[in-house]
DNA sequence: TTTTATTTTGATCATTTGATTGAAATCATT
DNA sequence: AATGATTTCAATCAAATGATCAAAATAAAA
């Protein structure tokens, strides 16, 4: 019975359960699932507390939806780059560079509240990352790369974390660093836009 | 009185104060500070629930306490290495890094843990880290070098986040990171230990 | 040893928090 | 309008949790 309300409250009435899902979302990107209270996502939503439990069941059944809808959009969107057969490999750095920045601008939440999870329960990522392809066709293109130019030895390992550190990183430290550098949100998303072009260059260099 | 009681026991009995301290850090550094029960700290400590309180007063403050060590640490040691005037700005920056990765490597948790509180209540670091020092002379030596070359002008911002990025972002993301490629902690380890080298080349090769 | 101060503990309180429940309100169907 | 299903809410529960307190254990001082 209860399952059954649950599978019609989805199809039927999707607006306040998304706009529960929503205010979670916001909540839990912002405070982490520790510091999260129903409480606080109920007055977010401007529903009624027991609304959570009615259309999630739980607080960590909520959490995982939105968890993994998130994750899911995050891997879709770049394996979608990562897989193009009509680009080159610096071109795709470039578009995952861009792809990264301005949906980070969007969502600067999200790599801390990935980044929480991973700390607090890695088994739960564990599982779904390890469910990635891994025939992407810029693995191919990399390979090809590294035999057109077997001086150059360096570790592909360097060359990825790089590229996300460089990317991610200052999002993940924004508040400090905007601080630091004294730059208000304005500023700190035209230093990214500028990153944008300079990220993939720099990149470039390194595997010169 | 109570505070007479406090103030004694920091000086007489270091022992089971430091060794709650120190299993407090374990547990925050691990899960957070919402997610942590003071009866987690009691049992790593060994020790009961109720000795946390009769030395610390209170949850939030052994946590600001701990925090506030580990920050005071980080900062610094670095701020030693920033002002050094007998190292050039490529040797800083080699040994910024260096001094980063080492520690790093023994203090996982040290990133996440900063990162956490930065996102939950900002306002706590903001006070701290208005305090440092503007002063250093890696500041004058930095001015010299864009002197020195003003055809390329490129915002120290964008070096800084580099430097940070490609060194710390390694270790916040370090479980997922192993994760996709397949490493064990040696191996991650050795990884990181061999962009003690690349790291400063390659921030040098951005500042050409 | 006796007395006093300090440290440690077990029991307990008050609040918070996730979850449930039964009734009210709203909506759909006839 | 009447009936039944669905959605929403206020009230409440049970467990968890930070904190307190008085007593026991231990150490220090006399």
């Amino acid at each position: 019975m209860a399952a059954k309300k649950e599978n019609k409250a989805v199809e039927k009435n999707a607006s306040t359960e998304e706009k529960i899902k929503d205010a979670a979302k916001r909540v839990f990107t912002q405070k982490g699932y520790a510091a999260t209270r129903t409480r606080d996502i109920a007055e977010e939503s401007g529903y009624n507390l027991s609304l959570i439990n009615y259309y999630f069941r739980s607080k960590e059944k909520l959490f995982d939806i939105i968890m993994m809808e998130q994750l899911q959009m995050f891997i879709h969107s770049v394996t979608d780059l990562l897989d193009d057969h009509n680009t080159t490999l610096q071109e795709k750095i470039t578009q995952i560079v861009a792809h990264y920045i301005d949906m980070l601008k969007k969502n600067p939440g999200v790599p801390f509240f990935v980044m929480n999870e991973v700390n607090t329960a890695p088994e739960k990522l564990v599982a779904r990352i390890k469910l990635q392809r891994n025939d992407l066709y810029i693995v191919k293109q990399w390979m090809e790369f590294v035999k057109s130019r077997p001086q150059t030895a360096l570790n592909p390992a360097h060359i990825f974390l790089n590229l996300l550190g460089m990317t991610v990183f200052p999002f993940v430290a924004a508040p400090m660093i905007s601080l630091r550098l004294g730059l208000d949100q304005q500023q700190f998303d035209a230093l990214m836009d500028e990153r944008k072009k300079l990220i993939p260059m720099w990149v470039a260099e390194m595997m010169n």
